[in-house]
DNA sequence: TGAATTTCAGACGTAGCGTCTTTATTATGG
DNA sequence: CCATAATAAAGACGCTACGTCTGAAATTCA
């Protein structure tokens, strides 16, 4: 099987959510904003889970403070061209362009977002000329 | 942790492309598409496959024919719409625009592109009038 | 009926995930 | 300077999923 670079599971990925809300974060914030109660097993699954975390190049960490301070390397914008690159290798050949017509043929596009989409092609063109 | 939709993985995947571009098929004609040489275990493989494609309502099976048939119950778009929505949901709270926006200002968009895009947007525009 | 093919049920090894326990290390208040 | 609390580090555990394979039952056809 092809063995393409690791995905943020679940349980990774929201500890990166409170890391793009607030950096830097200690293990300690974070624990706090993601379980109800705090004890030492729920420290160490939050460690161990940005160990993981550090080991695939997302989050930085800063050994000079005490306790070590987390900071992301990674923002939402590139875990979303990851995944929507993944998608299409997986469905569409690795063109983007089949999920970007699929998208606007969706349900779920308000006027307001057709004007900013058409916005955002009129910036191109633009550029481009 | 949230109980997610079972994903369609990539061995999984691979079937669906065979069925996808000629349905219905037999195990043994899957198995002739996917693997060079074609013996017990591979065929063994390929019907475990099916199976739990069909627990995932993903394909079809025609228990009347001998051998039994096979059919994708879903086609591409469906599962390019859960992988869309899925993202969306992880990294967008939910709502589909970003990822959109996001497309659009990425890089590979040729000038053809993006005036269909802006005939679907259009068409969309008409229809909505 | 016998041979070949297919179906079915179950097992196996591997790997990742989330969690937890234990031990070592560091900082801090008395 | 020591005792205590907090944190870091390392590793183990149970679970689930995945891809694969084996062995036995069922079905078709010559």
């Amino acid at each position: 099987m092809a063995r393409r670079a690791k995905d943020i599971t679940d349980a990774e990925l929201s500890i990166m959510h409170v890391l793009w809300e607030s950096e830097p974060c200690t293990v300690r914030q974070i624990t706090e904003e993601l379980y109800e109660e705090r004890g030492a097993s729920q420290n160490a699954t939050v460690q161990k889970l940005l160990d993981r975390l550090e080991q695939k190049d997302c989050v930085q960490r800063d050994r000079s403070t005490w306790p070590h301070t987390y900071a992301s390397s990674v923002d939402r914008s590139d875990i979303i061209t990851k995944q929507l690159q993944d998608t299409a290798d997986k469905l569409c050949d690795g063109s983007l362009t089949p999920l970007l017509t699929h998208l606007i043929k969706g349900k779920g596009l308000s006027s307001k977002d057709r004007k900013s989409l058409r916005g955002l092609l009129d910036d191109l063109d633009g550029k481009k000329k």
